[in-house]
DNA sequence: GATGAATGAGCGTTCATTCAT
DNA sequence: GATGAATGAACGCTCATTCAT
């Protein structure tokens, strides 16, 4: 393994005991516990607390983007891209709920506040995939023209709640179902086809 | 008034502190001294900090269930229905950014977490208006025939996250774009009309 | 009394136990158990630790002013005056070890540093009873010529390594002992009287 | 060399870091990176932090025995001689202010206490070349007739401040200013000489 | 009822020291 | 010899809760 066994001890434990206990449920101590490991130690792989939740979100936002970026069909109409971004988040936090979970702790805390501060001014730099799709959309007029956080929001907020219902065991996700509901996101996004159209045009 | 004067100022002060600052923003000698009482004078009306921000979250809940219930169009088309609770709901929380805010804290900590439980074990036998029109529009075919979780996860996350948006600065949500986002949101449950049909049929 | 029993509890073994152990011996659970409080009693009086030691030095400082200007002969010749002032110190110091301890630690300490920053700046502006003695000594030249500091070298530096040896049991201030110590130092201040001359003209 | 080059190292990196820092601002950890060794490798040259810390002390007191032994005028006059080593210390602090600033920071600390308590009980039997100066002169009848403590004080106290001084850059001590203060700390201590006579007799 | 001083467990963090490599 | 990762006790400080007034 290239990182050293006890720093990933710590990873792992930090990020079981916040995403099962919220932040304040994972003091230093009891993170240290749980990987084994003395307090002091954790201070060895990360200056502070902060540093170790921030570290933290940094590697679930990268397992994301390249999750998604696998085997995407660039060139492929909107639609397929569409289908296949939203199709592999879905499978993605299934697989890992605690990523989603920790994801959730870390937006709403004091932590997530200065990374919406930077994203506001516009410091985040980031490439964006789904924006950058839901631009092309928009100019294609197969997406509605709204503005980008709307295409978001009615794209992501159904995808956080019924991850969050499947996490909590609410509702069963199976491919069946998120086919479904990837299906009418869709609908809520894309323009109305004139008449004799089908989408699977775009 | 029926509660006391300082009892409500102490349900103000927290709300107001911990929607802006987060939980551990808001100790309870921040929250007796922006209410102008005494610390211990909290323990008066409430048996624990866990149960004063219980109670918040009641009272959050309860305003939410009377704005949609107000002027709620019985009898009227299901699409009538449904324009009015998320129109409602919407403007609710434009005009009170601080439950929404609030709402956001707790369903993300541990005090949410037992609220889900009870409603996962059935416990929460609340009248839920919502639920009862989606279930009616399953049944007369207007809706997609999906698990309950589905629909309320197609309608509520959008409007989660543009409210969101909204008090964050990203965006300003005013009418038109309430609309907008509402219909789109029809789009994505309703059933696929047959040809010639309109939905306000329903 | 006026200020609160326990506030002077504390101070008072913040002085014992700074003064006997040094600061490091001195940590806030111990000052509290000494003072017979909890350790966050502490912080009801003072803000921070630092915030303690600084208010102990403050009450140090004003005691000696306050008991070297008690009783100062105005107008009298500026021996006389010399001899009140060291006089007052010595004996304040041998009735009151502690204080004198406490100098010693808070003078070599980071927390001295800033203070002498600020003296070195200028920014203290604290009326200088021993200072403006040397100035007008040296005006009419009773004193040597020397800029202040030396003036004040040669008077403090071996008040304060006795004072020290005193309190340590290697030797005991007397009064007899006190006074010829202060005639040294007046002989190393002074001028060379001309022939003839006694220096208690001045 | 007869000791390690390491063992100089940290003996080097640790002067400067608790000169400049004081105690607890030299953590093992940093005088090792200073050095550049491994913190385990100061256990090899050192049992504990408190050996190196005496030892440090030691080899300042060492350097100063050298440095006013040095050219040491014996049989000449006690002024002379009084005059060398005065004159031989204020330049050896001079140059080496991070010796002063240790000494000062041992002597005000844990470490010097347990120091001070050896002389006290008479365990340190060290040869005192100051000390065996000030008895000859009191036997002389050239020094006053004062216990060793008071002339030691008479003399390093006034020294001590005045090197602090000029380390913090309150005063510019250059030859002139040492010789008159030197001759001040001699008019201190020295006996009123009978009509007639010069003190350069001694 | 209302107060706010007092409590002390618990937090994040540091650092002298040890020891397997 | 030399290394530096690991340890865990101890630190300064916070805050939910209690209770004498």
């Amino acid at each position: 393994m290239k990182t050293s066994g006890k720093r990933s001890d710590i990873i792992k434990a930090s990020m079981e005991l916040i995403s099962e206990q919220g932040f304040h449920g994972a003091p230093m101590s009891g993170i240290a516990a749980k990987a084994g490991v003395a307090t002091g130690t954790i201070y060895r792989y990360f200056d502070s607390r902060n540093e170790l939740i921030t570290e933290l979100y940094k590697e679930v936002e990268k397992k994301i983007i390249s999750v998604i970026q696998d085997g995407y069909p660039v060139g492929k109409p909107i639609r397929e891209r569409f289908v296949h971004l939203t199709t592999k988040l879905f499978r993605h936090f299934i697989d890992c709920p605690l990523h989603f979970r920790y994801l959730e702790q870390y937006h709403n805390s004091p932590y997530g506040t200065a990374l919406r501060q930077d994203i506001l001014l516009n410091r985040s730099k980031k490439p964006n995939i789904f924006g950058n799709l839901f631009l092309e959309g928009i100019e294609r007029k197969v997406l509605k023209d709204f503005a980008l956080p709307v295409l978001f929001a009615l794209t992501m907020g159904p995808l956080r709640d019924l991850i969050r219902d499947h996490i909590l065991g609410f509702i069963s996700l199976d491919e069946e179902m998120i086919r479904q509901v990837i299906e009418a996101c869709w609908d809520s996004i894309r323009t109305r086809e004139p008449s004799g159209s089908t989408e699977t045009w775009n």
